[in-house]
DNA sequence: GAGATAAGATAGGCAAATCTATCCAATGGA
DNA sequence: TCCATTGGATAGATTTGCCTATCTTATCTC
Protein backbone atom coordinates (compact mmCIF):
# COMPACT_ATOMS: atom_id res chain seq x y z
CA UNK A 1 0.00 0.00 0.00
CA UNK A 2 1.11 3.50 -0.63
CA UNK A 3 3.07 5.78 1.48
CA UNK A 4 1.96 6.90 5.11
CA UNK A 5 2.49 10.27 6.40
CA UNK A 6 3.55 10.39 9.86
CA UNK A 7 3.74 13.28 12.61
CA UNK A 8 3.83 16.89 11.60
CA UNK A 9 3.56 15.85 8.21
CA UNK A 10 0.27 14.53 8.60
CA UNK A 11 -0.96 16.93 10.86
CA UNK A 12 -0.49 19.72 8.28
CA UNK A 13 -1.97 17.81 5.50
CA UNK A 14 -5.06 17.26 8.22
CA UNK A 15 -5.64 21.07 8.40
CA UNK A 16 -4.75 21.75 4.88
CA UNK A 17 -7.86 19.39 4.22
CA UNK A 18 -9.93 21.14 6.62
CA UNK A 19 -8.97 24.32 5.59
CA UNK A 20 -10.08 23.80 2.19
CA UNK A 21 -13.15 22.04 3.57
CA UNK A 22 -13.96 25.15 6.03
CA UNK A 23 -13.37 27.13 2.59
CA UNK A 24 -15.18 25.48 0.01
CA UNK A 25 -18.30 24.77 1.92
CA UNK A 26 -18.06 27.24 5.03
CA UNK A 27 -18.81 26.13 8.53
CA UNK A 28 -22.25 25.24 8.27
CA UNK A 29 -21.15 22.62 6.06
CA UNK A 30 -18.03 21.43 7.07
CA UNK A 31 -18.21 17.84 8.52
CA UNK A 32 -15.93 15.65 10.13
CA UNK A 33 -16.33 13.54 7.52
CA UNK A 34 -15.84 15.07 4.71
CA UNK A 35 -12.37 16.20 6.01
CA UNK A 36 -10.88 12.96 6.61
CA UNK A 37 -12.63 11.92 3.02
CA UNK A 38 -10.47 15.17 1.58
CA UNK A 39 -7.40 14.11 3.56
CA UNK A 40 -7.25 9.97 2.14
CA UNK A 41 -7.42 9.35 6.07
CA UNK A 42 -9.92 7.88 8.64
CA UNK A 43 -11.70 9.48 11.10
CA UNK A 44 -9.57 8.14 14.17
CA UNK A 45 -6.68 9.67 12.64
CA UNK A 46 -8.59 12.89 12.92
CA UNK A 47 -10.31 12.32 16.51
CA UNK A 48 -6.64 11.66 18.27
CA UNK A 49 -5.55 14.82 17.58
CA UNK A 50 -8.68 17.05 18.15
CA UNK A 51 -11.54 16.07 20.35
CA UNK A 52 -14.45 17.69 18.30
CA UNK A 53 -15.05 19.28 14.99
CA UNK A 54 -14.60 22.69 16.96
CA UNK A 55 -11.19 22.15 17.69
CA UNK A 56 -10.63 21.16 14.27
CA UNK A 57 -12.20 24.27 12.88
CA UNK A 58 -10.08 26.36 15.65
CA UNK A 59 -6.90 24.36 14.56
CA UNK A 60 -7.18 25.20 10.60
CA UNK A 61 -7.64 28.48 11.37
CA UNK A 62 -4.99 29.59 13.41
CA UNK A 63 -2.87 26.80 11.56
CA UNK A 64 -3.34 29.62 8.40
CA UNK A 65 -3.05 32.50 10.34
CA UNK A 66 0.62 31.48 11.71
CA UNK A 67 1.61 31.56 7.86
CA UNK A 68 -0.11 34.36 6.87
CA UNK A 69 1.97 37.09 7.68
CA UNK A 70 1.68 40.16 4.88
CA UNK A 71 5.06 41.89 4.87
CA UNK A 72 5.23 45.63 4.33
CA UNK A 73 6.12 47.10 1.04
CA UNK A 74 8.60 49.86 1.18
CA UNK A 75 8.49 51.50 -2.99
CA UNK A 76 9.42 55.25 -1.80
CA UNK A 77 6.36 56.28 -1.94
CA UNK A 78 3.02 56.79 0.17
CA UNK A 79 0.47 56.09 -2.28
CA UNK A 80 2.43 53.12 -3.83
CA UNK A 81 2.90 52.01 -0.56
CA UNK A 82 -0.60 51.77 1.00
CA UNK A 83 -1.82 50.69 -2.22
CA UNK A 84 0.62 47.67 -2.29
CA UNK A 85 -0.57 46.55 0.97
CA UNK A 86 -4.02 46.98 -0.04
CA UNK A 87 -3.18 44.51 -2.86
CA UNK A 88 -1.73 42.09 -0.60
CA UNK A 89 -4.44 42.31 1.65
CA UNK A 90 -7.15 41.81 -0.66
CA UNK A 91 -5.57 38.90 -2.36
CA UNK A 92 -4.73 36.66 0.55
CA UNK A 93 -6.96 37.72 3.24
CA UNK A 94 -10.10 37.22 2.05
CA UNK A 95 -10.66 33.33 2.56
CA UNK A 96 -9.44 34.16 6.02
CA UNK A 97 -11.80 36.69 6.82
CA UNK A 98 -15.28 34.83 5.40
CA UNK A 99 -13.91 32.00 7.55
CA UNK A 100 -13.43 33.39 10.35
CA UNK A 101 -16.60 35.65 10.09
CA UNK A 102 -18.64 32.41 9.72
CA UNK A 103 -16.69 31.23 12.67
CA UNK A 104 -17.58 34.04 14.60
CA UNK A 105 -20.91 34.01 13.96
CA UNK A 106 -21.97 30.72 15.71
CA UNK A 107 -19.40 31.25 18.35
CA UNK A 108 -19.18 34.64 19.84
CA UNK A 109 -16.71 33.67 22.04
CA UNK A 110 -13.82 34.91 20.25
CA UNK A 111 -13.84 38.45 20.43
CA UNK A 112 -14.83 41.12 17.40
CA UNK A 113 -10.75 42.07 17.74
CA UNK A 114 -9.35 39.09 16.65
CA UNK A 115 -11.30 39.64 13.25
CA UNK A 116 -10.49 42.97 13.47
CA UNK A 117 -6.84 42.57 13.57
CA UNK A 118 -6.88 39.55 10.92
CA UNK A 119 -6.73 42.20 7.78
CA UNK A 120 -4.73 44.21 9.29
CA UNK A 121 -1.85 42.68 10.19
CA UNK A 122 0.65 41.53 12.95
CA UNK A 123 1.57 43.16 16.09
CA UNK A 124 0.95 46.13 16.93
CA UNK A 125 0.16 48.23 13.42
CA UNK A 126 3.11 47.26 10.90
CA UNK A 127 1.53 50.05 8.24
CA UNK A 128 2.57 52.46 11.16
CA UNK A 129 5.94 52.19 9.39
CA UNK A 130 4.63 53.09 5.62
CA UNK A 131 3.02 56.21 7.23
CA UNK A 132 6.37 56.80 9.47
CA UNK A 133 8.35 57.02 6.15
CA UNK A 134 5.93 59.02 4.55
CA UNK A 135 6.60 61.74 7.24
CA UNK A 136 10.15 61.29 7.46
CA UNK A 137 10.26 62.34 3.41
CA UNK A 138 7.92 64.91 4.50
CA UNK A 139 5.10 63.61 1.76
CA UNK A 140 2.27 64.18 4.64
CA UNK A 141 1.97 66.18 7.81
CA UNK A 142 1.71 63.99 11.26
CA UNK A 143 -0.82 66.18 12.58
CA UNK A 144 -3.28 64.82 9.93
CA UNK A 145 -2.39 61.53 10.70
CA UNK A 146 -5.12 60.36 13.70
CA UNK A 147 -5.20 56.50 14.36
CA UNK A 148 -8.84 56.00 12.51
CA UNK A 149 -7.53 57.62 9.10
CA UNK A 150 -4.20 55.51 9.50
CA UNK A 151 -6.20 52.68 9.37
CA UNK A 152 -9.16 53.78 6.99
CA UNK A 153 -8.27 52.49 3.99
CA UNK A 154 -7.75 48.99 5.66
CA UNK A 155 -11.40 49.34 7.41
CA UNK A 156 -13.25 50.09 4.01
CA UNK A 157 -11.37 47.50 2.29
CA UNK A 158 -12.15 45.04 5.15
CA UNK A 159 -15.51 46.68 4.91
CA UNK A 160 -15.58 45.24 1.21
CA UNK A 161 -14.49 42.01 2.00
CA UNK A 162 -17.06 41.52 4.71
CA UNK A 163 -20.13 43.06 2.52
CA UNK A 164 -19.19 41.50 -0.92
CA UNK A 165 -17.43 38.01 0.71
CA UNK A 166 -14.88 38.22 -2.18
CA UNK A 167 -11.89 40.27 -3.49
CA UNK A 168 -11.92 43.70 -4.54
CA UNK A 169 -11.71 45.12 -7.79
CA UNK A 170 -8.07 46.95 -8.36
CA UNK A 171 -9.97 49.90 -9.25
CA UNK A 172 -11.69 50.07 -5.65
CA UNK A 173 -8.38 50.45 -3.78
CA UNK A 174 -7.73 52.75 -5.93
CA UNK A 175 -10.55 54.47 -5.44
CA UNK A 176 -10.00 54.45 -1.92
CA UNK A 177 -6.45 55.42 -1.96
CA UNK A 178 -6.86 58.17 -4.40
CA UNK A 179 -10.40 59.76 -3.06
CA UNK A 180 -10.67 59.19 0.20
CA UNK A 181 -7.29 58.33 2.08
CA UNK A 182 -4.93 60.82 0.14
CA UNK A 183 -7.18 63.80 0.47
CA UNK A 184 -7.44 63.02 4.08
CA UNK A 185 -3.65 63.69 4.61
CA UNK A 186 -2.19 65.84 2.74
CA UNK B 1 -55.54 24.91 29.66
CA UNK B 2 -53.80 28.73 28.79
CA UNK B 3 -54.88 31.02 26.23
CA UNK B 4 -54.23 29.47 22.75
CA UNK B 5 -52.78 32.32 20.16
CA UNK B 6 -53.91 32.10 16.62
CA UNK B 7 -53.44 33.66 13.01
CA UNK B 8 -51.25 36.68 12.78
CA UNK B 9 -50.48 36.86 16.42
CA UNK B 10 -49.54 33.28 16.56
CA UNK B 11 -47.47 34.40 13.11
CA UNK B 12 -45.41 36.99 14.84
CA UNK B 13 -44.61 34.70 18.12
CA UNK B 14 -43.29 32.23 15.62
CA UNK B 15 -40.92 34.90 13.68
CA UNK B 16 -39.76 36.65 17.31
CA UNK B 17 -39.11 33.28 18.46
CA UNK B 18 -36.88 32.60 15.37
CA UNK B 19 -35.01 35.58 15.11
CA UNK B 20 -34.22 35.20 18.75
CA UNK B 21 -33.14 31.95 18.20
CA UNK B 22 -31.24 33.32 15.57
CA UNK B 23 -29.29 36.42 16.91
CA UNK B 24 -28.17 33.88 20.08
CA UNK B 25 -26.90 31.43 18.23
CA UNK B 26 -26.32 32.19 15.00
CA UNK B 27 -27.26 30.37 11.87
CA UNK B 28 -24.72 27.29 12.70
CA UNK B 29 -27.13 26.87 15.76
CA UNK B 30 -30.10 27.52 14.41
CA UNK B 31 -32.83 24.16 14.86
CA UNK B 32 -36.72 24.16 15.01
CA UNK B 33 -36.74 22.59 17.33
CA UNK B 34 -35.33 25.58 19.23
CA UNK B 35 -37.27 27.95 17.76
CA UNK B 36 -40.70 25.51 18.63
CA UNK B 37 -39.46 25.49 22.46
CA UNK B 38 -38.80 29.37 22.56
CA UNK B 39 -42.56 29.88 21.21
CA UNK B 40 -44.27 27.69 23.17
CA UNK B 41 -45.92 25.61 20.45
CA UNK B 42 -45.43 22.27 18.75
CA UNK B 43 -43.38 21.12 15.37
CA UNK B 44 -46.91 20.76 13.12
CA UNK B 45 -47.67 24.38 13.80
CA UNK B 46 -43.99 25.64 12.59
CA UNK B 47 -44.33 22.90 9.02
CA UNK B 48 -47.55 24.55 8.52
CA UNK B 49 -46.35 27.91 7.73
CA UNK B 50 -42.81 27.26 6.51
CA UNK B 51 -41.91 23.97 4.65
CA UNK B 52 -38.55 23.82 5.95
CA UNK B 53 -35.33 25.49 8.04
CA UNK B 54 -34.34 28.00 5.63
CA UNK B 55 -38.23 29.15 4.53
CA UNK B 56 -38.38 30.10 8.25
CA UNK B 57 -34.98 31.92 8.41
CA UNK B 58 -36.18 33.61 5.39
CA UNK B 59 -39.20 34.74 6.78
CA UNK B 60 -37.64 35.95 10.06
CA UNK B 61 -35.10 37.96 7.86
CA UNK B 62 -37.59 40.04 6.07
CA UNK B 63 -39.95 40.15 9.17
CA UNK B 64 -38.15 42.52 11.05
CA UNK B 65 -36.70 43.64 7.89
CA UNK B 66 -40.04 45.02 7.41
CA UNK B 67 -40.83 46.57 10.67
CA UNK B 68 -37.54 48.24 10.86
CA UNK B 69 -37.65 51.18 8.48
CA UNK B 70 -34.92 53.97 9.48
CA UNK B 71 -36.77 57.13 8.56
CA UNK B 72 -34.15 60.20 7.18
CA UNK B 73 -33.96 62.99 9.54
CA UNK B 74 -34.46 66.72 8.25
CA UNK B 75 -31.95 68.73 10.54
CA UNK B 76 -31.43 71.89 8.33
CA UNK B 77 -27.59 70.48 8.96
CA UNK B 78 -25.82 68.16 7.16
CA UNK B 79 -23.48 67.23 9.98
CA UNK B 80 -26.72 66.70 12.29
CA UNK B 81 -28.75 65.19 9.41
CA UNK B 82 -26.04 62.90 8.79
CA UNK B 83 -24.74 62.09 12.55
CA UNK B 84 -28.75 61.19 13.31
CA UNK B 85 -28.82 58.77 10.82
CA UNK B 86 -25.87 57.69 12.08
CA UNK B 87 -26.94 56.94 15.41
CA UNK B 88 -30.51 55.77 14.40
CA UNK B 89 -29.10 52.68 12.44
CA UNK B 90 -26.55 52.42 14.87
CA UNK B 91 -28.92 51.60 17.94
CA UNK B 92 -31.28 49.79 15.62
CA UNK B 93 -29.07 47.23 13.14
CA UNK B 94 -27.05 46.20 15.01
CA UNK B 95 -28.60 42.52 15.53
CA UNK B 96 -29.74 42.59 11.96
CA UNK B 97 -26.19 42.67 10.87
CA UNK B 98 -24.72 40.69 12.59
CA UNK B 99 -27.50 37.74 12.03
CA UNK B 100 -27.77 38.92 8.65
CA UNK B 101 -23.71 38.44 8.97
CA UNK B 102 -24.16 35.22 10.37
CA UNK B 103 -26.86 34.14 7.55
CA UNK B 104 -25.07 34.98 4.82
CA UNK B 105 -21.73 33.16 6.20
CA UNK B 106 -23.69 29.74 6.20
CA UNK B 107 -25.33 30.28 2.94
CA UNK B 108 -23.00 32.50 0.12
CA UNK B 109 -26.17 31.86 -1.84
CA UNK B 110 -27.80 34.77 -0.83
CA UNK B 111 -25.15 37.57 -2.47
CA UNK B 112 -23.15 39.83 -0.86
CA UNK B 113 -25.37 42.76 -1.97
CA UNK B 114 -28.00 41.74 0.32
CA UNK B 115 -25.96 42.58 3.32
CA UNK B 116 -24.71 45.88 2.07
CA UNK B 117 -28.47 47.29 1.07
CA UNK B 118 -29.75 45.91 4.77
CA UNK B 119 -28.28 49.26 6.44
CA UNK B 120 -28.24 51.19 3.84
CA UNK B 121 -31.91 51.51 4.28
CA UNK B 122 -34.99 50.61 1.35
CA UNK B 123 -35.45 51.39 -2.12
CA UNK B 124 -32.36 53.75 -3.70
CA UNK B 125 -30.25 55.58 -1.04
CA UNK B 126 -32.47 57.05 1.61
CA UNK B 127 -29.55 59.04 2.32
CA UNK B 128 -29.51 60.83 -0.71
CA UNK B 129 -32.22 63.07 0.38
CA UNK B 130 -29.72 64.29 2.76
CA UNK B 131 -27.19 64.94 0.27
CA UNK B 132 -29.37 66.91 -2.27
CA UNK B 133 -31.18 69.01 0.88
CA UNK B 134 -27.08 69.78 1.99
CA UNK B 135 -26.54 71.08 -2.18
CA UNK B 136 -29.29 72.88 -2.10
CA UNK B 137 -28.78 74.99 0.95
CA UNK B 138 -25.43 75.42 -0.74
CA UNK B 139 -23.34 73.83 2.15
CA UNK B 140 -21.28 71.34 0.35
CA UNK B 141 -20.06 71.17 -3.06
CA UNK B 142 -22.35 68.25 -5.87
CA UNK B 143 -18.74 67.50 -7.27
CA UNK B 144 -17.11 66.50 -4.27
CA UNK B 145 -19.92 63.52 -3.59
CA UNK B 146 -18.84 60.60 -5.67
CA UNK B 147 -20.92 57.41 -4.35
CA UNK B 148 -18.29 56.29 -2.28
CA UNK B 149 -18.29 59.29 -0.66
CA UNK B 150 -21.57 59.69 0.43
CA UNK B 151 -21.76 56.24 1.31
CA UNK B 152 -18.55 56.39 3.40
CA UNK B 153 -20.04 57.43 7.08
CA UNK B 154 -22.28 54.28 6.75
CA UNK B 155 -19.82 52.57 5.34
CA UNK B 156 -17.73 52.77 8.28
CA UNK B 157 -20.49 52.00 10.93
CA UNK B 158 -20.97 48.87 9.31
CA UNK B 159 -17.28 47.86 9.26
CA UNK B 160 -17.35 49.09 13.11
CA UNK B 161 -20.89 46.76 13.99
CA UNK B 162 -19.53 44.00 11.93
CA UNK B 163 -16.03 43.61 13.53
CA UNK B 164 -17.37 44.43 17.07
CA UNK B 165 -20.60 42.74 16.81
CA UNK B 166 -21.76 46.20 19.15
CA UNK B 167 -23.51 49.33 18.92
CA UNK B 168 -20.41 51.69 18.03
CA UNK B 169 -20.32 54.20 21.08
CA UNK B 170 -21.20 57.53 20.30
CA UNK B 171 -18.08 59.38 20.00
CA UNK B 172 -17.20 57.13 17.25
CA UNK B 173 -20.21 58.26 14.94
CA UNK B 174 -18.83 62.05 15.99
CA UNK B 175 -15.49 61.30 14.88
CA UNK B 176 -16.58 59.36 11.48
CA UNK B 177 -18.47 62.71 10.41
CA UNK B 178 -16.02 65.32 11.63
CA UNK B 179 -12.55 63.96 11.10
CA UNK B 180 -13.35 61.58 7.96
CA UNK B 181 -16.74 62.63 6.30
CA UNK B 182 -17.17 66.14 6.44
CA UNK B 183 -13.42 67.35 5.53
CA UNK B 184 -14.01 65.56 2.25
CA UNK B 185 -16.82 67.23 1.00
CA UNK B 186 -16.36 70.59 2.07
C1' DG C 1 -74.82 26.07 20.69
C1' DA C 2 -72.81 23.28 16.51
C1' DG C 3 -69.49 22.67 13.33
C1' DA C 4 -65.37 24.13 10.94
C1' DT C 5 -60.74 25.44 11.57
C1' DA C 6 -56.51 25.52 13.35
C1' DA C 7 -53.46 25.05 17.74
C1' DG C 8 -50.93 22.04 20.35
C1' DA C 9 -49.19 17.39 22.23
C1' DT C 10 -47.01 13.15 21.33
C1' DA C 11 -44.58 9.86 18.96
C1' DG C 12 -41.75 8.35 15.66
C1' DG C 13 -39.46 7.59 10.98
C1' DC C 14 -35.51 9.02 8.62
C1' DA C 15 -31.09 10.85 7.46
C1' DA C 16 -26.84 12.66 8.54
C1' DA C 17 -23.13 13.42 11.33
C1' DT C 18 -20.35 12.60 15.47
C1' DC C 19 -17.50 9.77 17.82
C1' DT C 20 -15.67 4.97 19.29
C1' DA C 21 -14.10 0.07 19.23
C1' DT C 22 -11.47 -3.06 16.99
C1' DC C 23 -8.60 -4.58 13.97
C1' DC C 24 -4.48 -4.69 10.63
C1' DA C 25 -0.33 -2.72 8.55
C1' DA C 26 3.46 0.36 7.82
C1' DT C 27 7.09 3.06 9.66
C1' DG C 28 11.01 4.33 12.59
C1' DG C 29 14.04 3.58 16.35
C1' DA C 30 16.48 0.32 19.33
C1' DT D 1 15.60 -7.43 12.84
C1' DC D 2 12.27 -6.76 16.26
C1' DC D 3 9.07 -4.06 18.48
C1' DA D 4 6.71 0.01 19.90
C1' DT D 5 4.16 3.49 17.80
C1' DT D 6 0.90 5.29 15.05
C1' DG D 7 -1.57 5.48 10.55
C1' DG D 8 -5.47 3.66 8.32
C1' DA D 9 -9.84 0.67 7.30
C1' DT D 10 -14.28 -0.75 8.70
C1' DA D 11 -18.29 -0.99 11.13
C1' DG D 12 -21.38 0.53 14.20
C1' DA D 13 -23.46 2.79 18.35
C1' DT D 14 -25.35 7.13 19.46
C1' DT D 15 -26.99 11.53 18.97
C1' DT D 16 -29.37 15.12 16.90
C1' DG D 17 -32.21 17.51 14.14
C1' DC D 18 -35.73 17.51 10.26
C1' DC D 19 -40.09 16.61 9.19
C1' DT D 20 -44.76 13.90 9.30
C1' DA D 21 -48.84 11.36 11.02
C1' DT D 22 -52.30 11.22 14.26
C1' DC D 23 -55.05 12.69 17.76
C1' DT D 24 -57.14 15.95 21.13
C1' DT D 25 -58.86 20.43 22.24
C1' DA D 26 -59.46 25.41 22.11
C1' DT D 27 -61.36 29.16 19.49
C1' DC D 28 -63.81 31.48 15.83
C1' DT D 29 -67.90 31.84 12.87
C1' DC D 30 -72.40 31.17 11.77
Amino acid sequence: MPERRRGAALEKALLDAAWEELTAGGYARFTMDAVVQRAGTSPPVLYRRWSDRDALVRAAITHVLERSRVEVPDTGSLREDVLTLLRTINATRVQLVTAMSAHLAGYHQATGADLGDLLATGGENPADAIFDRAVDRGEIAPDRLSERVKSLPFDLLRHEILVTRAPAPDDVLEEIVDTIFLPLVR
